[in-house]
DNA sequence: TTGAATGCAAAAAATTTGCATATTG
DNA sequence: CAATATGCAAATTTTTTGCATTCAA
Protein backbone atom coordinates (compact mmCIF):
# COMPACT_ATOMS: atom_id res chain seq x y z
CA UNK A 1 0.00 0.00 0.00
CA UNK A 2 2.36 2.15 0.66
CA UNK A 3 4.25 1.22 -1.74
CA UNK A 4 1.33 1.92 -4.22
CA UNK A 5 1.40 5.48 -2.92
CA UNK A 6 5.28 5.86 -3.52
CA UNK A 7 4.95 4.33 -6.95
CA UNK A 8 2.35 7.17 -7.91
CA UNK A 9 3.95 9.68 -6.47
CA UNK A 10 0.33 11.27 -5.21
CA UNK A 11 -2.80 9.76 -5.69
CA UNK A 12 -6.42 9.68 -4.84
CA UNK A 13 -7.58 6.68 -3.37
CA UNK A 14 -9.02 5.50 -6.67
CA UNK A 15 -5.70 5.88 -8.02
CA UNK A 16 -4.45 3.77 -5.11
CA UNK A 17 -6.99 1.11 -5.88
CA UNK A 18 -6.36 1.08 -9.61
CA UNK A 19 -2.86 0.46 -8.80
CA UNK A 20 -3.42 -2.31 -6.23
CA UNK A 21 -5.97 -4.01 -8.47
CA UNK A 22 -3.89 -3.59 -11.68
CA UNK A 23 -1.20 -5.13 -10.08
CA UNK A 24 -3.67 -8.50 -9.47
CA UNK A 25 -4.60 -10.81 -6.68
CA UNK A 26 -8.14 -11.87 -5.90
CA UNK A 27 -10.17 -10.90 -4.80
CA UNK A 28 -9.37 -7.66 -5.93
CA UNK A 29 -8.31 -5.46 -2.81
CA UNK A 30 -11.90 -2.99 -1.86
CA UNK A 31 -12.26 0.52 -1.70
CA UNK A 32 -12.61 0.20 2.23
CA UNK A 33 -9.30 -1.16 2.70
CA UNK A 34 -7.46 1.38 0.71
CA UNK A 35 -9.37 3.68 2.80
CA UNK A 36 -8.52 2.35 5.99
CA UNK A 37 -4.97 1.54 5.49
CA UNK A 38 -4.44 5.25 4.37
CA UNK A 39 -5.58 6.81 7.10
CA UNK A 40 -3.19 4.57 8.82
CA UNK A 41 -0.32 5.72 6.97
CA UNK A 42 -1.57 9.11 7.57
CA UNK A 43 -1.81 9.20 11.55
CA UNK A 44 1.50 6.95 11.50
CA UNK A 45 3.38 10.37 9.25
CA UNK A 46 4.28 8.18 6.56
CA UNK A 47 1.48 9.75 3.60
CA UNK A 48 0.49 13.44 3.41
CA UNK A 49 -3.23 14.58 2.62
CA UNK A 50 -3.24 17.28 0.76
CA UNK A 51 -6.62 18.33 -1.50
CA UNK A 52 -5.22 18.28 -5.13
CA UNK A 53 -8.01 17.21 -6.91
CA UNK A 54 -11.20 19.05 -6.96
CA UNK A 55 -13.30 16.23 -6.17
CA UNK A 56 -11.21 13.97 -4.06
CA UNK A 57 -8.50 13.60 -1.28
CA UNK A 58 -4.99 13.24 -2.90
CA UNK A 59 -1.67 11.60 -0.83
CA UNK A 60 1.54 11.40 -1.76
CA UNK A 61 4.41 9.60 0.70
CA UNK A 62 6.23 11.57 3.48
CA UNK A 63 9.52 11.44 1.71
CA UNK A 64 8.51 13.03 -0.85
CA UNK A 65 7.75 16.23 0.91
CA UNK A 66 9.60 19.54 1.02
CA UNK A 67 7.37 20.02 -1.93
CA UNK A 68 4.91 22.40 -3.01
CA UNK A 69 1.91 21.23 -5.48
CA UNK A 70 1.22 23.57 -8.04
CA UNK A 71 -2.10 22.80 -9.51
CA UNK A 72 -3.07 24.21 -12.75
CA UNK A 73 -6.60 25.13 -12.99
CA UNK A 74 -6.70 25.16 -17.02
CA UNK A 75 -5.15 21.62 -17.75
CA UNK A 76 -5.37 20.05 -13.99
CA UNK A 77 -1.68 19.42 -14.13
CA UNK A 78 0.19 18.70 -11.17
CA UNK A 79 3.96 20.05 -11.09
CA UNK A 80 5.89 20.52 -7.88
CA UNK A 81 8.65 23.30 -6.74
CA UNK A 82 11.17 22.86 -3.97
CA UNK A 83 9.63 24.06 -0.63
CA UNK A 84 12.17 26.83 0.09
CA UNK A 85 10.17 28.89 -1.80
CA UNK A 86 7.61 28.27 1.17
CA UNK A 87 9.74 28.63 4.02
CA UNK A 88 9.94 32.56 4.25
CA UNK A 89 6.19 32.49 4.06
CA UNK A 90 5.90 30.35 6.52
CA UNK A 91 8.70 31.98 8.81
CA UNK A 92 6.71 35.25 8.40
CA UNK A 93 3.36 34.05 8.98
CA UNK A 94 4.76 32.22 12.52
CA UNK A 95 6.70 35.79 13.37
CA UNK A 96 3.54 37.31 12.73
CA UNK A 97 0.20 35.31 13.89
CA UNK A 98 1.94 32.18 15.82
CA UNK A 99 0.58 30.46 13.29
CA UNK A 100 2.57 27.33 12.37
CA UNK A 101 1.86 26.78 8.53
CA UNK A 102 3.02 22.84 7.51
CA UNK A 103 4.29 23.92 3.99
CA UNK A 104 5.00 19.82 3.10
CA UNK A 105 1.09 19.84 2.88
CA UNK A 106 0.48 22.87 0.71
CA UNK A 107 -0.94 23.13 -2.56
CA UNK A 108 -1.18 25.79 -4.71
CA UNK A 109 -3.71 26.77 -7.37
CA UNK A 110 -2.84 28.83 -10.57
CA UNK A 111 -2.11 28.18 -14.23
CA UNK A 112 1.10 26.72 -15.60
CA UNK A 113 3.59 28.05 -17.86
CA UNK A 114 2.03 26.63 -20.79
CA UNK A 115 -1.76 27.58 -20.09
CA UNK A 116 -1.07 30.91 -19.09
CA UNK A 117 0.93 31.29 -22.76
CA UNK A 118 -1.95 29.55 -24.73
CA UNK A 119 -4.62 31.62 -22.82
CA UNK A 120 -3.70 34.39 -21.00
CA UNK A 121 -6.88 35.30 -19.66
CA UNK A 122 -9.07 32.51 -20.63
CA UNK A 123 -10.59 30.20 -17.68
CA UNK A 124 -10.65 26.28 -18.04
CA UNK B 1 -27.01 34.25 -2.06
CA UNK B 2 -24.29 36.73 -2.84
CA UNK B 3 -25.30 38.04 0.83
CA UNK B 4 -25.60 34.54 2.48
CA UNK B 5 -21.83 33.99 1.58
CA UNK B 6 -20.58 38.03 2.26
CA UNK B 7 -22.21 37.68 5.43
CA UNK B 8 -20.85 34.13 6.56
CA UNK B 9 -17.26 34.99 5.45
CA UNK B 10 -16.75 31.60 4.43
CA UNK B 11 -19.09 28.77 4.24
CA UNK B 12 -19.41 25.11 2.57
CA UNK B 13 -22.77 25.15 0.71
CA UNK B 14 -24.07 23.22 3.79
CA UNK B 15 -23.33 26.63 5.71
CA UNK B 16 -24.87 28.82 3.06
CA UNK B 17 -28.04 26.49 3.04
CA UNK B 18 -28.63 26.82 6.88
CA UNK B 19 -27.94 30.41 6.76
CA UNK B 20 -30.63 30.95 4.12
CA UNK B 21 -33.20 28.74 6.06
CA UNK B 22 -32.37 30.38 9.13
CA UNK B 23 -33.92 33.45 7.26
CA UNK B 24 -36.98 31.71 6.91
CA UNK B 25 -39.03 31.65 3.72
CA UNK B 26 -41.44 29.09 2.85
CA UNK B 27 -40.75 26.30 0.99
CA UNK B 28 -37.31 25.96 1.83
CA UNK B 29 -34.51 26.48 -0.38
CA UNK B 30 -33.22 23.53 -1.53
CA UNK B 31 -29.61 22.64 -1.45
CA UNK B 32 -29.51 21.74 -5.50
CA UNK B 33 -30.19 25.51 -5.63
CA UNK B 34 -27.49 26.52 -3.32
CA UNK B 35 -25.10 24.51 -5.48
CA UNK B 36 -26.28 25.76 -8.47
CA UNK B 37 -25.95 29.32 -7.50
CA UNK B 38 -22.47 28.57 -6.22
CA UNK B 39 -21.11 27.80 -9.00
CA UNK B 40 -22.62 30.27 -10.94
CA UNK B 41 -21.17 33.45 -8.69
CA UNK B 42 -18.03 30.87 -8.73
CA UNK B 43 -18.11 31.67 -12.47
CA UNK B 44 -18.49 35.35 -12.42
CA UNK B 45 -15.92 35.75 -9.62
CA UNK B 46 -17.61 37.08 -6.77
CA UNK B 47 -16.77 34.18 -5.24
CA UNK B 48 -13.86 31.70 -4.91
CA UNK B 49 -13.63 28.15 -3.71
CA UNK B 50 -11.05 26.86 -1.91
CA UNK B 51 -11.01 23.22 0.01
CA UNK B 52 -11.09 24.39 3.51
CA UNK B 53 -12.47 21.73 5.90
CA UNK B 54 -11.87 18.34 4.99
CA UNK B 55 -14.89 17.07 3.42
CA UNK B 56 -16.43 20.12 1.62
CA UNK B 57 -15.37 22.87 -0.50
CA UNK B 58 -15.40 26.17 1.23
CA UNK B 59 -16.70 29.31 -0.26
CA UNK B 60 -15.75 33.41 0.18
CA UNK B 61 -16.67 36.33 -1.25
CA UNK B 62 -14.04 37.76 -3.45
CA UNK B 63 -13.86 41.19 -2.27
CA UNK B 64 -12.54 39.13 0.67
CA UNK B 65 -9.74 38.43 -1.53
CA UNK B 66 -6.02 39.19 -0.47
CA UNK B 67 -5.86 36.79 2.64
CA UNK B 68 -4.75 34.00 3.16
CA UNK B 69 -6.40 31.18 5.48
CA UNK B 70 -5.09 29.44 7.99
CA UNK B 71 -6.75 26.37 8.95
CA UNK B 72 -5.33 25.21 12.28
CA UNK B 73 -6.16 21.20 11.85
CA UNK B 74 -6.24 20.81 15.88
CA UNK B 75 -9.20 23.11 16.59
CA UNK B 76 -10.19 23.40 13.15
CA UNK B 77 -10.20 27.39 13.42
CA UNK B 78 -9.50 29.09 9.61
CA UNK B 79 -7.66 32.77 10.74
CA UNK B 80 -6.62 34.64 8.01
CA UNK B 81 -3.10 36.81 7.36
CA UNK B 82 -2.40 39.14 4.75
CA UNK B 83 -2.12 38.01 1.65
CA UNK B 84 0.71 40.17 0.87
CA UNK B 85 3.48 37.62 2.95
CA UNK B 86 2.56 34.77 0.13
CA UNK B 87 3.07 37.58 -2.77
CA UNK B 88 7.00 37.17 -2.42
CA UNK B 89 6.13 33.58 -2.92
CA UNK B 90 3.90 33.98 -5.72
CA UNK B 91 6.00 36.28 -7.10
CA UNK B 92 9.14 33.79 -6.58
CA UNK B 93 7.11 30.93 -8.40
CA UNK B 94 6.59 32.83 -11.37
CA UNK B 95 10.25 33.42 -12.05
CA UNK B 96 11.13 30.20 -11.15
CA UNK B 97 8.74 27.83 -12.89
CA UNK B 98 6.16 30.71 -14.66
CA UNK B 99 3.26 28.89 -12.61
CA UNK B 100 0.77 32.03 -11.96
CA UNK B 101 -0.44 30.82 -8.62
CA UNK B 102 -3.72 32.40 -7.05
CA UNK B 103 -2.92 33.29 -3.77
CA UNK B 104 -6.38 34.77 -2.39
CA UNK B 105 -7.76 30.74 -2.89
CA UNK B 106 -4.52 29.64 -0.73
CA UNK B 107 -5.10 27.86 2.49
CA UNK B 108 -2.33 26.34 4.42
CA UNK B 109 -2.54 24.03 7.33
CA UNK B 110 -1.26 23.96 10.33
CA UNK B 111 -1.03 24.50 13.56
CA UNK B 112 -2.69 27.84 15.08
CA UNK B 113 -1.03 29.61 18.26
CA UNK B 114 -3.23 28.23 20.88
CA UNK B 115 -2.72 24.49 20.00
CA UNK B 116 0.60 24.66 19.21
CA UNK B 117 1.09 26.22 22.64
CA UNK B 118 -1.18 23.98 24.37
CA UNK B 119 0.51 20.92 22.86
CA UNK B 120 3.54 21.76 20.93
CA UNK B 121 3.64 18.19 19.35
CA UNK B 122 0.06 16.39 20.45
CA UNK B 123 -2.04 15.71 16.63
CA UNK B 124 -5.17 16.45 16.52
C1' DT C 1 -6.93 -18.46 20.81
C1' DT C 2 -6.71 -13.62 20.29
C1' DG C 3 -6.16 -9.58 17.77
C1' DA C 4 -5.32 -7.15 13.55
C1' DA C 5 -6.51 -6.84 8.76
C1' DT C 6 -9.81 -7.56 4.95
C1' DG C 7 -13.80 -8.31 1.92
C1' DC C 8 -18.38 -7.36 1.31
C1' DA C 9 -22.55 -5.03 1.78
C1' DA C 10 -24.95 -1.30 3.32
C1' DA C 11 -25.02 3.41 5.17
C1' DA C 12 -23.69 8.30 5.06
C1' DA C 13 -22.35 12.44 3.17
C1' DA C 14 -21.65 15.54 -0.59
C1' DT C 15 -22.80 16.86 -5.14
C1' DT C 16 -25.22 16.60 -9.52
C1' DT C 17 -29.00 15.96 -12.81
C1' DG C 18 -33.75 15.48 -14.91
C1' DC C 19 -37.92 17.21 -15.02
C1' DA C 20 -42.09 19.78 -14.13
C1' DT C 21 -43.48 23.97 -12.26
C1' DA C 22 -43.13 28.71 -11.25
C1' DT C 23 -41.58 33.46 -12.13
C1' DT C 24 -39.90 37.37 -14.72
C1' DG C 25 -39.68 40.14 -18.36
C1' DC D 1 -44.73 33.47 -24.74
C1' DA D 2 -39.65 32.69 -23.88
C1' DA D 3 -35.95 32.30 -20.83
C1' DT D 4 -34.44 31.57 -16.32
C1' DA D 5 -34.52 29.96 -11.77
C1' DT D 6 -36.30 26.71 -8.35
C1' DG D 7 -38.11 22.71 -5.83
C1' DC D 8 -38.20 17.99 -5.55
C1' DA D 9 -36.79 13.48 -6.23
C1' DA D 10 -33.57 10.43 -7.76
C1' DA D 11 -28.95 9.31 -9.29
C1' DT D 12 -23.76 9.76 -8.65
C1' DT D 13 -19.67 9.92 -6.33
C1' DT D 14 -16.76 9.65 -2.41
C1' DT D 15 -16.01 7.99 2.09
C1' DT D 16 -17.29 5.39 6.26
C1' DT D 17 -19.05 1.63 9.10
C1' DG D 18 -20.80 -3.03 10.72
C1' DC D 19 -20.09 -7.58 10.58
C1' DA D 20 -18.30 -12.10 9.62
C1' DT D 21 -14.11 -14.23 8.15
C1' DT D 22 -9.29 -15.04 7.65
C1' DC D 23 -4.42 -15.08 8.90
C1' DA D 24 -0.68 -14.93 11.89
C1' DA D 25 1.60 -14.78 16.25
Amino acid sequence: MLAAVRALGHATPEDVLAHLRAAGGTPAVDASTVYRALALLEELGLVARTALERRADSFHPAEHGGHLHLVCDSCGAVAEAPADAACDLAADLRRRTGFTADVTHLALRGRCAACAQDDPREGP
